[in-house]
RNA sequence: GGUGUGUUAGUUCAGCUGGUUAGAAUACGUGCCUGUCACGCACGGGGUCAGGGGUUCGAGUCCCCUACACACCGCCA
């Protein structure tokens, strides 16, 4: 047996115990006569002390060690002389009969501690050391503890856990696809689900009316703080249900995930808001809860002042940033650099100060008198003590700009608090959205999601007007979850793929097999998918699912502990029928 | 594909308008130390200043290219 007890739990009541503890060394203090261990494992810390009359063969083992040395010490409990008030078992201390050294150790390339002085690379290389770590170590169990959390909930509403494959199909819409090679068909490839999407649906057709996965999905695009090229979806649908059923169990187990986990509870229903005034009032899909600053569309008053930037622009918005008439012109400056880096892309950035004392002051005082600049601003909802900013130009980019400033000056202000939470269903999303570059429309969700059935008539029409079944669950300006009614008539399905611009021969090749599934008795369904490492993140107070998934990728998309991707060896590359265009 | 920031000791960083032998903290090694817990004290080893090219009498410092890392835009049905 290598230990009695773990180095988390021994306090003062098992003072006089024989026991016996394995971990690692976190640190050695050796104070000449006698000589302190630091011994950790993932449930705590407990001191051992090794005293002048300790064994000398036990001595010298205890002069040996180096951090992060893996031993087993034998003992007795012991109440401390001098307590440590900091750490649980800081009460007590283990005197040190025998020690044995399981395995050396290296010296490890940075500190295994709570605040580790290793930068992001290193401890990526060493992930293995960083997961050591007690930060890391709770985000794990977090994590862990959530996914008990949704099996539980599913389980007692009668979901059914069903796995689907990995080596599935491409798909050219959406997202690129990881593809995989197959030996056995020549030339052909599997490639890795983006989603479950068409398998669950094909689960609905088969009866399963309830079905969820903790599922790993694939997209092969590039990556930021919040998306990894594998990730993984609480995947859920049901049949037999409409957009206000799917809402109402997962608003209910939403709640039920944050009383669980984090203690915290939500009496009141979710906020729901259509899509467009998401857009309208917060320039995003998704927008931030948290605070106000709402914004107002000016475009009426800032027309016709003989103000040129104004008068050439579609659309002109702003909004009342709180307590802000302090700023500075140097933080004003600021602010509009960053709404003029190329990432934001704004022209410029137009200010109107309304001072605590009633002065108002404008960077458009040539064009505005003091009481149309106190109309725009009234509108904006601003008071004494605030500052209104205004963005103009083409309506739906001038949002997203002000989105970006917004969420900027929201976060200046220390207004983005982790710990608190605005969960929020967005809804009515168009079904459509227009690209510009290939001149054509694409499903915003994906092209299984049903029409709204009083826009159905503008189909072909006037997609563009169309609003879908569709509806997303947001929470603190990230996108958590998101899902559709989905269609379940083969008829509906068809038109949606005509407009999207799918000949009957395509749509055939890539989906006739959902299409043919659905002849033969397609109950109506839908569902939603929650990204379940943004959850964790949410949860745990952080912007990077990174420090929530054991084994994540770089920004290029590398695991830099393992060193992939990497070549293959010419023999396997001939087996799978592959030739590279540049070979090395 | 693009924008920005960064790369100096094992690690985290400082290093000014270019100028002697590139520093600090920490880690590591050795010695001393009986109540430490960020132990303390003393001594010591440790550098391809990311790589390449250029400007210059002289480059860690200025310029160009490349690589890598992070954040973001595009992209992510």
């Amino acid at each position: 047996m290598y230990r009695t007890n773990t180095c988390g739990e021994l306090r003062v009541a098992d003072v006089n115990k024989k026991v016996t503890l394995a971990g690692w060394v976190q640190k050695v203090r050796n104070l000449g006569a006698m000589t302190f261990i630091d011994l950790r494992d993932r449930y705590g810390i407990t001191q051992i002390v090794v005293e002048e009359h300790s064994a000398e063969q036990t001595k010298a083992v205890a002069a040996s060690l180096g951090r992060e040395f893996v031993i087993q010490v034998s003992g007795r409990v012991i109440e401390r002389s001098s307590k440590n008030p900091k750490m649980p078992t800081g009460d007590i201390e283990v005197a040190a009969d025998d020690i044995v050294v399981l395995n050396e150790a290296a010296t490890p390339p940075f500190t295994i501690e709570e605040h580790s002085d290793g930068g992001d690379d290193l401890r990526m290389k060493y992930r293995y050391l960083d997961l050591r770590r007690p930060p890391l170590q709770r985000n794990m169990i977090l994590r862990h503890k959530m996914a008990q959390s949704i099996r539980r909930f599913l389980d007692n509403e009668g979901f059914l856990e069903i796995e689907t494959p990995y080596l599935v199909g491409s798909t050219p819409e959406g997202a690129r696809d990881f593809v995989v090679p197959s030996r056995m068909n020549p030339n052909q490839f599997y490639a890795l689900p983006q989603s479950p999407q068409t398998l669950k649906q094909l689960l609905m057709v088969a009866g399963y009316d309830r079905y969820f996965q903790i599922v790993r999905c694939f997209r092969d695009e590039d990556l930021r703080a919040d998306r990894q090229p594998e990730f993984t979806q609480i995947d859920c649908e049901m049949a037999f249900v409409e957009q206000e059923d799917i809402i109402g169990i997962f608003e209910r187990w939403a709640k039920y995930m944050f009383k669980d986990v984090l203690g915290i509870e939500f009496n009141e229903p979710f906020r729901r808001m259509p899509w467009i005034k998401a857009m309208e009032k917060y320039g995003s899909d998704k927008p931030d809860l948290r605070f106000g600053m709402e914004f107002a569309d000016l475009t009426d008053l800032a027309h016709g002042h003989s103000f040129s930037v104004f008068d050439d622009a579609e659309y002109v918005v702003g909004f009342a940033a709180t307590g802000c008439a302090t700023y500075t012109r140097k933080q004003i400056d600021a602010l509009t650099d960053f709404v003029k880096r190329p990432q934001v892309g704004a022209k410029g950035l137009i200010w109107i100060r309304l001072e605590a004392d009633g002065n108002i002051k404008s960077s458009i005082d040539k064009f505005f008198a003091a009481d149309e600049l106190r109309a725009i601003a009234e509108r904006c909802g601003a008071k004494a003590g605030d500052m209104v900013f205004i963005l103009c130009g083409a309506k739906f980019k001038t949002l997203t700009q002000l989105c970006a400033l917004r969420l900027e000056v929201a976060q200046q202000l220390g207004l983005r608090d982790p710990q608190k939470f605005a969960p929020l269903w967005v809804i009515d999303f168009p079904m459509f959205e227009w690209d510009e570059e290939t001149q054509r429309f694409y499903a915003m969700h994906h092209p299984f999601t049903s029409p709204k059935p009083e826009d159905v008539q503008y189909l072909e029409s006037d997609p563009g007007r169309v609003r879908a079944n569709a509806y997303d669950f947001v929470c603190n300006g990230t996108e958590i979850g998101g899902g559709s009614i989905r269609i379940h008539d083969a008829k509906l399905q068809a038109l949606i793929f005509k407009c999207l611009g799918f000949t009957p021969e395509r749509a055939q090749e890539q989906f006739g097999f959902l299409m043919n599934a659905f002849k033969f008795g397609a109950p109506p369904h839908g569902g939603l998918a929650f990204g379940f490492d943004r959850l964790c993140s949410l949860f745990g107070g952080s912007d990077s699912i990174r420090d929530y998934i054991a084994f994540p990728k770089n920004n290029a998309g590398r695991d830099v502990m393992l060193d992939a991707p990497s070549r293959l060896d010419q023999s396997q590359l001939d087996e799978l029928y592959l030739s590279l265009v540049k070979p090395e």
